[in-house]
DNA sequence: CAATGTCTAGGAAATTTTTCGTACGTCAAA
DNA sequence: TTTGACGTACGAAAAATTTCCTAGACATTG
């Protein structure tokens, strides 16, 4: 016998809900039609996806907060993005890189697809923390 | 009318396909017995599981290679780490950061999980890109 | 009012990913 | 030669993820 399926409350956001996500960073809490948009600007996408999606996100996952006082309900990121993000990129980091960070981080920068202003910037950023220590 | 299911050539590794090639990037080529005893380190999976993803990983996704000479076959990624690792963190990148390295990389230090080494490691390896240009 | 457009809700199905049972072959020890 | 350990192959099913269809509520327009 299997365990029952379990809703993922604590778990990572899935590949879907992160363009999700990514949306409501960007341009803030928003109506699933707007978000729907953006995504379509990506590709194709129902409407009714999107909306089943972000629904899930909200009653099941408890990823997403959302205001019902209008009719279109406008919809949030429950957390800050620095929190999912860190488990993201973490969870990334733990599967593919054994844990270590700095492979991680080669990784990224490897490939030279970082510009030279990014380089920079977290050129600063690691000398700041290693100041503080 | 739905395309028709396509095998990921190309694509990404799933979580559990990531798994196993962490394995094998850590202990080299390995038969399924040998991967399938690491895996059980970290959770509880069975023998066939770790057999049949291993065979789709070869089969279908490419992702795998495998000597058959013995009864056990012997199996090793087909490409190199640098190339898979790459790919998945450009993915995520482009998911959950809008493309922005920086950004990303920014989450990956900011939760002070890197050790001191670490940062002095990164920072040392971008300073070398900006030499390079 | 009727037609039209927008919205949520929910069910169901399609797809992908993961897991496992089982058949069957080989080999070595008893 | 029988038994048991160990191996692959493969089908099927479970679980997770994603997609979409349709109903019904509500508003706006003609």
């Amino acid at each position: 016998m299997k365990n029952l399926p379990e809703h993922n409350e604590g778990s990572s956001p899935t590949k879907s809900e992160l363009e999700i996500l990514h949306v409501l960073w960007q341009y803030g809490p928003s109506t699933v039609r707007t978000v729907n948009e953006r995504l379509n600007e990506q590709r194709e996408v129902h409407y009714s996806s999107t909306l089943k999606l972000m629904q899930l996100m909200e009653t099941k996952k408890g990823l997403l907060q959302r205001d019902t006082n209008d009719r279109s309900h406008v919809y949030r990121p429950a957390e800050n993005p620095e929190k999912v993000q860190t488990q993201v990129v973490n969870g990334l980091r733990d599967l593919a890189f054994g844990g270590s960070t700095s492979r991680l981080v080669m990784r990224a920068l490897g490939d030279g697809s970082a510009t030279p202003e990014e380089l920079e910037e977290i050129k600063r950023l690691i000398e700041n923390m290693q100041k503080k220590g």
